[in-house]
DNA sequence: CTAAAACCTGACGTTGACGTCAGAGGCAAG
DNA sequence: CTTGCCTCTGACGTCAACGTCAGGTTTTAG
């Protein structure tokens, strides 16, 4: 049976199941400062439990389209609430950018919904027959 | 002085700078079938006025995650009304996809948002907060 | 104790959307 | 005709976020 998270602490395996990442991933953020680890005297990576919200909040931001380096630069305000001046400026410029991002994307949505809303009206009506005959779908 | 939208046919650096994209771009999306030019006999590319609109287009798919494969699959769709059911199942798919894309980011906006303002907050009061709570899990 | 599973460190491979460079040809102005 | 910019076709370079493989050690299940 798989371990209950229990008291033997978190090896890479269990973070990356628990964080729906592959291992290979989990190197490579703490290759880049995003991530740290404990070693054991082997040389294994241990993990605190909260590593698993960490890893999910670098995804997230991954998503958002920032770089690693970019996250590496907000992760230490972001976890530990330290803003400098500078960094709350960076904070804004992402947040100012995603919401660019997001403007972009409900154009766009906006647009594959209209063309999806126009070829399923003339797929319903257009096929049996010509022009504009027959009821209305509920 | 610039030509003024003349009667001499658009050439690739033209419209490379109304579509705001480099010249080698426009050059990629005729590789990969998304754009088409009519051919002068020196070989250079010629293109009708509404080749900005369609490169526009084109940035706002790839904007949108969406990869030149699959934007070549839904393009003459876009552009000409012509859906067969399989592209209508597509294009479903790809408006989910940018509905889950939007839920992302707005929540990551909103997170930024939130640690924006607790910093502001901490700065003018004096003292940083304590740090960041993450949600809670599925 | 042993075999399987998990982990380690390099190090090279992958993919997409271009950037960049080389070498050659085309086109309006003076 | 020459100058200077634009365009052409290859073809190699780039960058990020990993994937994958090799060859070896550690941990765990039975």
């Amino acid at each position: 049976m798989t371990e209950v998270t229990g008291k033997v602490p978190m090896r890479i395996g269990e973070l990356a199941a628990k964080a729906g990442v592959s291992v290979r991933a989990l190197r490579y953020y703490e290759e880049h400062d995003l991530l740290t680890s404990v070693r054991a005297s082997s040389g294994q990576r241990h993990y605190p439990r909260d590593a698993i919200g960490r890893v999910r909040l670098i995804q997230q931001l991954y998503a958002a389209g920032l770089s690693s380096r970019t996250i590496v630069e907000l992760l230490p305000c972001i976890e530990d609430g330290e803003v400098t001046p500078a960094l709350l400026e960076r904070l804004s410029r992402e947040r100012d950018r995603v919401e660019e991002q997001i403007d972009s994307l409900v154009s766009t949505r906006d647009r594959l919904e209209h063309l999806i809303a126009t070829a399923t009206r003339a797929r319903d009506v257009g096929h049996s027959c010509p022009g504009w005959v027959g009821p209305p779908p509920p």
